[in-house]
RNA sequence: GGGCGCGUAGCUCAGUUGGUUAGAGCGCCUGCCUUACAAGCAGGAUGUCCGCGGUUCGAGUCCGUGCGCGCCCACCA
């Protein structure tokens, strides 16, 4: 078998890649046996392309899929993108506009049809980026949220809750974004704190019988073009200053309308002057001050962010002219009283940064209230759990201060909402399938809602739309409800917790098992990584310089749950070297497999015989054991470290290095080889889910009968076996190691030729005696030590030693050094004396004895007698110095 | 204004119910091109576990508090 000297990953990878996915290797089958595990993937954007983000979460994903995959379980792992209304749209209007194009030289239908185009040419780009990088979806039940099923789903939900009451249409205070001329919700809304001012205008007051005064009210805002709007001014019925005021009028300033003074607790005595303008149009605040005085509302920005008519001579102007103009305007005559500057927080869309306009506008929206109680107690009472425990919290504090959600968008790219208003009594018409007539008066004036659904909408069916629903499919009835979800903390309230209410309300159960909620990438300075900053990483740039594989272990290796993972590049070449140890090592066996005439081959069993390889079996088992309790506790850090450290300490630096002297072995070849290539080939398997190219790569050179599966990925992951529990094995390679790394190191402290072979002396007893007799030969091979053995640790240590609780190793070499020993060995007499003393302190401790634990108790004094035992022994070897 | 979190070796971080000399990778120092691997091997140094107080026989781990840092939510003019 021929096997290339050096790792690079790119001659393999695309490979493994095309085959996996044409051979449908992962397509799920509802008719197969075994438990289900099943996750939908979080829908990338069709506008997107690839990022860290991504990356780090197909990678968690794809290992853990892969992983559940080789337990033997019926899995589904659904792929998908997310038509992404906004975010779409833009990119598209941006295209056009380069060709002087707006949508509506183009009319709704031929622009939806220009959507599609791009999205048929543009849309896939990150679906195939996901096939290269190697995720294992089953990707013959990719989904889109505009499927036609899906769809049909997003239209059933609609009905549903409209027909439950949980849908309603009306004049509300919205978040409106000018540029994208459409309705946001308040998590599209990005708030950000910024440096304003707080302006003090006087209204004059007039007297009762209408007529001017020299009285004024001087009120507070941060926004004065809504001035024009104004329909009230408010002041606290507890603040005396102005109560006497009360039930008179003001008169606005510019326009000279008459307003009343209202009492209302919107104004805060301690804030500003103590009196508030009140603009029911533009304000949320004022506009629910509005409704409880039953004040007119006077919309003076329209949907352009122009004043209005209603703004008199202001009219037309942008708001931010408008807001130049009447500061002008009001400085001129003498109503500007002061300006103070002041923080505050300023909202802003989401998707093209623009600066939100509240305003009133009719849009539908979804009471929110009776959904989430449903999805609040589905996660108190543990049909879903969410974890780590921290969104969690997160999570029921923003469920239990629900807001209602304003559903509709005025845009193009979406599902159209499936309601009509009749011509002929106004009335509206809601329905699964486009009616012809209205449903209250017959008339056939019907005339469909312009508007579509909020992205998020068809996104929070996700879980089950993608499985067929509102039909009863074989596929919805066995994977739903999903085992799993992995996502991000920044969609937990977009979409977690949507897909919660509405697979609650629509399946009767929840949508997902588990959630597990992870962190994100940031720059190696903590900053989040975006386009704008510049600080973005292109995975396929990094996976394509230091492999696929190198990249997960270092994504994996570093996502401890619940937090970000700070990127910085000098994490690869580390996960590079552990990538091109294990290639190494294959190559090391592949080499002598040639030599001693084996052909690759998986074996059917192996029983250890020598200690290395009772031991490694052992370790393989322990290490099995750690990676399938870490994975279900979805702790894949904790897998992948335990995977590399089983690999490279265990099997590379210290099974092979041992089995090695044993190949010229022939008597007992077979049962060496059987050995190693069983523990190898359990250790691919071992590593599959994390770095699924290379393992797929080695174990397929392995593969050596159509008994085996095609593919590693369809092999059974390593599980715990007791009787691999091998704890003398344990035991006794832990003497092994501590001899011969003793040795190593007195014969590096002693500045020793390290090619020269060294004589010395062993004292031990019992069972590390027994190994030391045993593996004599491995201790001269691997420290360069030949050791003569004495059966009792009594002897005077005269020269270079070193003691440890089971032995005491003395070097045959003239003190050379001696400097270094008496350096190691005071520091080593130092940090046992303070040991010796802490622990006897404890010892002595009546109430420690009384309280802990005995198997504590009789630890710390087996302890304390090996740290008097190696006390001695060094300070006899430091006087004999 | 509310909520959540973080502060452990020079750097990036592990450390599951409190328990026996606190760990890894990178970097650093020393020595090795040992016929799989110098992207390697062997050995080594480095920590008042942010400060203070408390609970406990015992605290990096639990509680309180201070300082420093981050994030999320929120309509206070």
């Amino acid at each position: 078998m021929q096997i290339e000297k050096v790792y690079e990953p790119q001659r393999f990878e695309s490979r493994w890649a095309a085959w996996w996915v044409e051979s449908s290797l992962y397509a799920a089958n509802p008719q197969a046996p075994g438990e289900v595990f099943s996750l939908c993937i979080p829908p990338p954007n069709v506008t997107g392309s690839l990022h860290m983000g991504h990356m780090l979460e197909h990678t968690m994903i794809d290992m853990v899929v892969r992983y559940y995959r080789m337990t033997g379980r019926n899995t589904l792992w659904l792929p998908g993108t997310d038509h992404a209304g906004i975010a779409t749209q833009m990119v598209v209007e941006r295209q056009m506009a380069k060709e002087g194009l707006t949508k509506h030289d183009l009319g709704r239908e031929k622009f939806e049809e220009r959507v599609w185009k791009w999205k048929a040419e543009s849309g896939g780009a990150i679906v195939h980026q996901m096939k290269t990088v190697g995720v294992s979806c089953d990707w013959t039940r990719e989904r889109f949220t505009l499927d036609p099923g899906l769809s049909r789903a997003v239209r059933e939900v609609f009905c549903g809750l409209y027909e439950r009451g949980l849908l309603y249409r009306g004049e509300r205070m919205v978040n409106w974004c000018p540029r994208c001329a459409t309705a946001l919700s308040d998590l599209e809304t990005k708030h950000e704190e910024s440096d304003g001012s707080l302006w003090e205008i006087r209204y004059p007051v007039l007297s009762s019988d209408g007529q001017a005064s020299d009285e004024f009210l001087t009120v507070a805002t941060t926004r004065p073009e809504t001035m024009l709007g104004d329909t009230a001014v408010a002041i606290n019925a507890k603040d005396e200053r102005y109560l006497h005021l009360h039930g008179r009028q003001v008169l606005l300033p510019l326009l000279d309308r008459a307003i009343p003074i209202i009492l209302d607790d919107l104004a805060d005595p301690a804030f500003g002057t103590g009196v508030v303008k009140v603009t029911p149009s533009h304000d949320p605040n004022d506009f629910e001050a509005g409704q409880r005085h039953n004040l007119p509302q006077i919309k003076v920005i329209g949907e352009d962010a122009k004043i209005t008519a209603a703004g008199g001579p202001y009219a037309g102007l942008d708001r931010f002219d408008a807001r130049k103009q009447v500061l002008a305007d009001l400085e001129q005559r003498g109503y500007l009283v002061k300006t103070n500057p002041h923080k505050l927080s300023i909202g802003r869309c989401e998707r093209c940064q623009t600066i939100v306009e509240p305003l009133v506008s009719k849009q539908w929206f979804a009471n929110m209230k009776p959904l989430a109680e449903k999805a609040i107690a589905a996660v108190e009472d543990g049909r879903t759990t969410i974890e780590p425990e921290q969104s969690r919290t997160v999570f029921f504090h923003w469920m239990r201060n629900i807001r209602d959600w304003c559903v509709s968008r005025q845009l193009w790219w979406g599902h159209r909402i499936p309601a009509w208003y009749c011509g002929a009594c106004g009335e509206v018409t809601v329905a699964r399938q486009d009616p012809t007539q209205c449903a209250h008066c017959g008339s056939a004036q019907l005339t469909q809602d312009p508007d579509v659904l909020d992205t998020w909408f068809s996104s929070g069916l996700w879980p089950f739309s993608t499985l067929g629903w509102p039909d009863q499919t074989a596929d919805l009835a066995k994977y739903y409800p999903t085992t799993l979800m992995i996502m991000g903390y920044e969609i937990l309230f977009f979409w977690c917790a949507r897909m919660m209410m509405l697979g609650l309300e629509f399946m009767g159960e929840v949508p997902f098992r588990h959630v597990h909620i992870h962190g994100i990438v940031r720059d190696a300075q903590g900053k989040k990584m975006s386009k704008t900053r510049g600080n973005t990483v292109d995975p396929l740039e990094i996976t394509s310089k230091y492999g696929t594989d190198a990249v997960r272990m270092a994504l994996l290796t570093a996502c401890t749950p619940g937090s970000d993972i700070l990127w910085t590049e000098d994490k690869l070449p580390a996960s590079r070297s552990f990538a091109n140890k294990i290639w190494n090592a294959s190559r090391f066996l592949f080499l002598n497999m040639e030599r001693a005439g084996i052909e690759p081959f998986i074996p059917e069993s192996a029983s250890p015989q020598f200690l290395e390889e009772r031991w490694i079996r052992a370790r393989l088992n322990l290490a099995a054991q750690t990676c399938n309790n870490a994975m279900a506790a979805n702790r894949y850090h904790e897998a992948s470290q335990t995977m590399w450290h089983f690999f490279w300490d265990d099997f590379c630096d210290w099974y092979i290095e041992l089995i090695k002297l044993r190949f010229n072995d022939e008597a007992n070849r077979a049962s060496i080889w059987a050995n190693l290539l069983s523990t190898f080939e359990a250790a691919l398997r071992l590593l599959h889910p994390a770095m699924p190219f290379l393992t797929e790569e080695l174990w397929q050179r392995l593969r050596n009968s159509d008994a085996h599966p095609p593919s590693i990925s369809l092999a059974a992951y390593p599980a715990f076996t007791a009787a691999h529990d091998d704890a003398e094995a344990l035991r006794h390679m832990d003497l092994l190691q501590e001899i011969i790394t003793a040795a190593r190191t007195l014969k590096a402290e002693m500045k020793a030729d390290p090619k020269a072979e060294l004589a010395g002396e062993l004292y031990a007893e019992g069972e590390a005696f027994a190994v030391a007799r045993d593996h004599a030969e491995a201790i001269r091979k691997l420290a360069g030590v030949d050791l003569a053995l004495h059966p009792q640790r009594g002897a005077k240590l005269e020269g270079p030693s070193r003691s440890t609780a089971a032995f005491d190793l003395l070097l045959k070499v003239p003190a050379a050094n001696a400097e270094a020993q008496r350096k190691r060995l005071e520091k080593e007499i130092a940090d046992l004396e303070k040991v010796i003393a802490n622990t006897s302190r404890q010892l002595g401790d009546e109430k420690f004895l009384g309280k802990a634990p005995p198997h504590i108790i009789e630890g710390m004094k087996a302890k304390l007698a090996d740290y008097e035992l190696q006390l001695s022994k060094n300070r006899e070897a430091i006087h004999a110095l």
